[in-house]
DNA sequence: GCAAGAGTTTACGTTAACGTAAACGTAAAG
DNA sequence: CTTTACGTTTACGTTAACGTAAACTCTTGC
């Protein structure tokens, strides 16, 4: 049996249909593309986009959100693909997964101390707010 | 009681001690002082930084760490002092955290995200390990 | 008294990640 | 046939975040 029958893959994209689906400019998706990070068939001269193409588009655009450069997104992507091969190669791989892990570990880190501070200047700021209403409105 | 007695604050810092223990250069702090974001006293000529300042300069390097601009650790930095007085501003700063707080939990998925794939890629490297050791070594 | 070391200002250079615009091709609609 | 919509290449422009270097000041040890 074939684990089908449940998205109906709309099998191919436009450029105009990506960049309306993740709200950037098809001068952005053909950016990625001359740096290498997208490598779309064509049909004629026109580029078409396969449904692993946009994956791939979704993945950078995440690395982006966490402040990656697209050097960094490209390592990241490089590392789903089945690891090219030989031995050495696949001990820089794990090493290479092991620090992006310490990174993000590290991120994590950083957003649990800001949101915590996010709460606390939440809490002053209403507070704040209560006294101005106080000395506002008699 | 004071609760003082824990660290013994060395008051001051020179401009190459920041850079030292957070591995930047002059250069970046003076950037950043430039952009508003330090406002070091100055004795003489010489810049004179506080152990306030030096927590500014940590802000801003975690902010860096998570991927933000200079302007927007700015926009957090500002978000810790006692709210602006009026009653306008303190709404907009409400908002403008509650703002926050959804892009780090956007970021939050995004680093679970990216965690699993990372086992997911790392298991896929050791298991082409294994293979390769059993093909290279008879 | 002077060389070394740390600090300062001023200014031009550089890289990443696109924006913007010109100039052109092609296919469907009216 | 020509307008409209979408696509293409080529190329120059822009912004953020520093790097790099020149030219100068101050203090401190020998």
């Amino acid at each position: 049996m074939k684990t089908d029958a449940s998205t109906p893959e709309p099998l191919n994209y436009s450029i105009s249909e990506l960049a309306r689906e993740f709200d950037i400019t098809t001068r952005t998706i053909r950016f990625y593309e001359d740096k290498g990070l997208l490598k779309p068939k064509r049909r004629g001269q026109t580029r078409v986009y396969s449904p692993e193409e946009r994956v791939r588009l979704k993945l950078i655009l995440r690395g982006k959100r966490l402040g990656f450069s697209l050097d960094e997104s490209r390592e990241i992507i490089d590392m789903y693909d089945p690891a090219h091969g030989n031995l050495e190669q696949l001990q820089r791989l794990l090493k290479h997964i092991a620090q992006k892990r310490t990174h993000l570990h590290q991120q994590l880190r950083d957003i649990e101390s800001l949101m915590g501070e996010l709460d606390e200047a939440e809490a002053r700021a209403k507070a704040a707010l209560v006294q101005s209403r106080v000395k506002g409105s008699p």
